[in-house]
DNA sequence: ATTAGAGGATTGTTCAACGATTCATCAAGC
DNA sequence: GCTTGATGAATCGTTGAACAATCCTCTAAT
């Protein structure tokens, strides 16, 4: 009977793999990349003809495609005008910080009765940050964090809470253009992170809660000035 | 300046209503009552063609209002095999619900530092609620709780919240079909949701905090007792 | 310098068509 | 009797074209 349960969930863990032929959905995955690394920077306009024959699909699943992502919150549509790579104003990175502040907080008190794996789990990340630091890849360490903070509300275990994380970490990468200098957004988060990580192995969840709140605070400030700076 | 200021807070209010023209928000509109109101019930296949002559608008136009409420997980869709109203199954309502435990008890958190006229509103939709029940109306009730509901939530002042929030009450209303009688659903918590405004109002959060945990809890046990007799 | 208008380009929407996939039916084999 | 495999109908996925509506740019006139 468990044996049983078992493959079931194995079956039914690989069902979404199989599912993924959509040729609109296909379409979406490359401009998602191409808009959260930077090709396509947040303004640009996306025409329709121009990126149908590049891809070359129809326009239909190309603005099926524009709709997925929209809803995504990386695109933008105006009627009559097109859609656009998402600008994030100043108020929107506050919101997400806000809404970060709720879920990860809620994900480091349930870190006492999540199973220990995740926990470890969380600590993983850190070290993957570390090791792309280590050889100079900044892009690398912007994953590696957000992955770190994905795994905090993992602890959560449930499924909409990670998708409402994975999604506004996604937006939030749009913000991050206003930054100049990756590294110097990403470094000093290392070490913040490592001992957030050991509070949370350690048990002392009320200490890794104000650690993190401290996190958001000095990190959405850094944010909002490169924001006001740039008069975005 | 404030004249003007007067002006745009105004104008850019009413933009959404003149952005309504796309046909498909129509359309989706109008299938989304019908999802809500049981007209379509879980499970129901959505038939293109159907639907698409009954409503008198293309394959693409609808294909689009799919996709707007596939997005509000009122619809599935599933590859080469149509769209299907969303079977809410009992794993679901636990995730909706645990979510719902973070984003509102996060709220009557925040109502300590929360505009008063927002506190307030919390209390009207309790009143609302009463009334609607004295009119024997309880699908008013119902929707008088959400809105009770959402107004906690609202106290974070965060717009992704409340976008968040409003979607998973309205995929929660897909669970409600299972309860026979709405008023054996909807009555018990009038009292409870009066109890905890007052508490709001007055200021004691962290028993407001309490009493909102229990409600979910019984709330949740309540539909999972349904689902569980029901064999869903 | 500002405004008005014409023209071109792009999007919004619909339609018809064809290939691809699923589902139900039915026959063959163990 | 049950499973396996093939057949055909129904439906979805995608494309291309067409036309209307809208926006943008450029020119010309005041």
């Amino acid at each position: 009977m468990t044996a049983m349960a078992d493959w079931a969930a194995r079956l039914s863990a690989a069902r979404p793999v199989l599912d993924r032929a959509s040729a609109a959905e296909l379409v979406a995955d490359v401009l998602r990349e191409n808009v959260i690394d930077g090709s396509l920077p947040p303004g640009t306009r996306l025409s329709e003809e121009t990126i149908g024959n590049l891809l070359g699909v129809s326009r239909n699943t190309l603005r099926e495609a524009f709709r997925l992502l929209s809803h995504e919150n990386l695109l933008v549509h105006e009627l009559h005008r097109g859609v656009f790579v998402r600008k994030l104003a100043a108020a929107d990175v506050a919101d997400i910080y806000a809404m970060r502040r709720i879920l990860e907080t809620a994900g480091v008190r349930a870190a006492v009765t999540a199973p220990p794996e995740a926990v470890r789990e969380v600590r993983r990340h850190v070290d993957e940050g570390q090791a792309a630091a280590e050889s100079g890849d900044w892009a690398a360490v912007g994953t590696a964090n957000m992955r770190f903070h994905r795994a905090i509300t993992a602890l959560l275990a449930s499924p909409r809470v990670d998708e409402t994380m994975a999604r506004l970490l996604a937006e939030l990468r749009l913000a991050f253009h206003v930054m100049g200098e990756l590294r110097t957004f990403h470094e000093p988060y290392l070490e913040d992170n490592a001992r957030i990580a050991t509070l949370l192995i350690d048990g002392d969840h009320e200490r890794a809660e104000r650690e993190l709140v401290a996190y958001f605070d000095t990190a959405e400030a850094q944010l909002l000035a490169a924001y006001a700076e740039r008069g975005v």
